[in-house]
DNA sequence: TAGGTTGTTTTACAAAATAGTAAAAACCAT
DNA sequence: ATGGTTTTTACTATTTTGTAAAACAACCTA
């Protein structure tokens, strides 16, 4: 079978990529409640984030303790080479097939 | 959790709506080939249509016997009202991250 | 300095959805 | 009947997604 990237870790990935050097569990979660108005558990967003990282798509680092009021140590995660190649590719292998499709058939108005 | 629509039923749901009236299993495993240049099985793709049928995501007839040497009846997909709203609330979703995503980021030159 | 509080990660598991395959059945034309 | 094309069925494998609970780390207060 395939061994791709499925729709929620391409979620993850893209909130990852967006905030740069600032993603870490909370970060992304509260980034897709608020843009995607779509609920997630904390614990869904930190299992994807450490499948993409074992596939190498987003790697991560342990952050300084900047903490101001208790907490542990943050994770942050940043996405690598292989990863933006994997979003792009994906992105546009669907652009292609986008273009393909005739306008009058995309236009809700008309069905 | 959450039931939408995965990578490869997002492609053949695609196709559907690229080739308007004359989407068939055969029809949309070539397109898959050809386009993207990977390799899938026509029962893989019946598989998929018959999935995204049940989700009413596209809906499907049997054609006019208009086979010129033997062959059984094509059965024909077509996207539905749904269907087209999937496809577009998916396409913009991840538009809207992408938006958010720094141009640097994604430039693979300087990684 | 002990204990509580909070934010966060880590682990380990369970459930569900997706993708894939093979074989059989159906149909039609010759 | 034979052969070619397509659908249909039934099943399996794999991946993806989700959840709960435990472990951890720092700070705060008494």
């Amino acid at each position: 079978m395939r061994s791709s990237i499925g729709e929620f870790e391409e979620i993850v990935l893209l909130v990852v990529a967006a905030q740069h050097d600032q993603a870490y569990g909370l970060s992304v979660t509260d980034a897709i409640e608020d843009q995607l108005k779509r609920s997630v558990k904390l614990s869904s967003v930190h299992t994807s984030l450490y499948r993409l990282e074992e596939k190498g798509l987003v790697e991560s680092r342990i952050g300084k303790t900047s903490t101001l009021r208790g907490g542990r140590k943050k994770r942050h995660f940043t996405i690598t080479k292989a990863g933006k190649t994997a979003l792009i590719e994906a992105q546009e292998a669907r652009n292609q097939l986008w273009q393909q499709v005739p306008s009058s058939v995309i236009d809700l108005k008309k069905v």
